[in-house]
DNA sequence: TACAATTTGTCCGTATGTATC
DNA sequence: TGATACATACGGACAAATTGT
């Protein structure tokens, strides 16, 4: 809280991360630099979201209104705003217009966090510290497991959204065969019933959805692929767990080829 | 025009606390209603983030000031700040002060999605949503795979780092024995060579740290863990790669009662 | 050590848009 | 059809932080 805002204060040290040496070169490394000093809208979001988290504030609960909080904190409205704008974009408030508008905390929302990991992985994914292969890699290692949740767990309305999801054969060039392609693998993730498990595996199915976008893939291509999915989802229904499990790794395996076709990738995929 | 600050509308009674509590006026789904229109600060945040994640804005780059952005975009300026606000608690860009200050396009730090997906865990955790077990469920899934891989890759260097992880037996009551403790399965993720399975466990890592913190654990517990660890560990520095796996499991399987005191949790887990 | 330059940070006052009653 | 209570947006002014001279 700035609760004395003229006294610059300029020994706020803090720092404490170590950063032993100081090379005192003329050359600011741009995105190296630290803040030393934290904006008052950084103050009034860290304590506005520590009242969330903490529960002071509860989910749906509305917040005072911006000229009230701006009095509370002692800060300008414009200041209370910029904190808004941050508690918002982290899915923490959402504010609307209107009477009986305002900020209310928002009810977390697995998809948002999602959506969230997802865009932050779109981003990483082009830098050479996400190779692709490490996200199929990691597929391999959570979905076949996945199928055997499923396949030990689901029950007869999960069982007919995943032969849905692997059935319905459309026509490749229609966009919304991609989408249904997919799905399958969503799908499959929810039906393990752990959220934690859809929430890991999704944002990287994302990624690859929007990835495979760029390759091409035949119609052919695709027949194979449902084909594969027929199986497992006739796995899953089946209860065997063991069979979808050894069903959806090969599936996976094979499909790798489709995905090295977008060259930016060179690795060599574990060997197991 | 005031040359010096006016003293912050001292007329407020309303003392901090944040939360002044409206009567709750049977406010009607709060969350689900929906905005009609965006506001500008938003479209200028979309604009921003699309030229960012194209590349049309490389990392590093400076953005053009809060002046000039706004007469780019036809907004005011506090409007642009708005939406870098937005941008930057998305970890976006990052803004300093001072001359050669400004906006930058940041570079992506896979460490910020990794807290951020903790931070967003962590309120989930406390919902219905997503339960304590599925945490512990999806980890055993993970963190096997995760040892084995280690097994199969883990240089010198790494071997030493894992060893050090689970050697270091310290006092329980010292917090660092805490950290040093999670930070072995961190050091194990991290052996994989795959970013991408770091970051999907170690969310989970971290908001079962700070839960175990609230439970109590005896220095004997604290000594069956570190035996576990070390066990994997050798297994890891031989290159065993099975024996690692089946450590792990059993090691997180054995690891469960911890986490039941927490009393946080009913669910029957999976009888793998 | 002091000062200038640049850029973000913060404020205020006012006007407009939006949804509810 | 208003009246109300909010958020949204603007513009201009000044404060503060940082770096360079």
């Amino acid at each position: 809280m700035p609760a004395s805002r003229p006294p610059a204060a300029g020994a706020s040290s803090d720092t404490g991360s170590g950063v032993p040496e100081r090379p005192s070169r003329a050359v600011p490394a741009a995105h190296l630099r630290v803040q030393r000093v934290r904006p008052a809208y950084r103050q009034v979001a860290d304590e506005l979201r520590a009242q969330i988290v903490g529960g002071t504030l509860a989910a749906g609960e509305r917040l005072p209104n911006e000229a009230d909080l701006s009095r509370a904190f002692g800060v300008s409205r414009s200041t209370v705003r910029e904190a808004l704008r941050v508690l918002a974009s982290q899915h923490l408030v959402e504010t609307l217009r209107g009477v009986q508008g305002g900020s209310f905390v928002a009810s977390p929302d697995p998809s948002q966090v999602v959506e969230d990991v997802g865009g932050a992985l779109g981003v990483l994914v082009m830098t050479p510290q996400l190779r692709l292969h490490d996200l199929l890699e990691a597929r391999l290692l959570l979905e076949p497991s996945a199928a055997r949740l499923a396949a030990q767990r689901a029950d007869a309305e999960t069982v007919e959204a995943i032969q849905t999801a692997a059935g319905g054969r459309r026509d490749p060039r229609d966009p919304s065969g991609f989408v249904g392609h997919l799905d399958f693998h969503t799908t499959v993730l929810m039906a393990t019933g752990n959220l934690m498990i859809t929430m890991m595996g999704q944002p990287a199915n994302d990624v690859l959805r929007t990835r495979l976008r760029r390759v091409g893939v035949e119609a052919e291509e695709w027949d194979r692929v449902d084909e594969w999915h027929r199986t497992i989802a006739g796995h899953i229904a089946a209860g065997e767990a063991e069979a979808a499990e050894e069903a959806m790794r090969d599936h996976l395996i094979a499909l790798r080829p489709l995905y090295e076709r977008d060259g930016l990738w060179t690795e060599d995929p574990l060997g197991r």
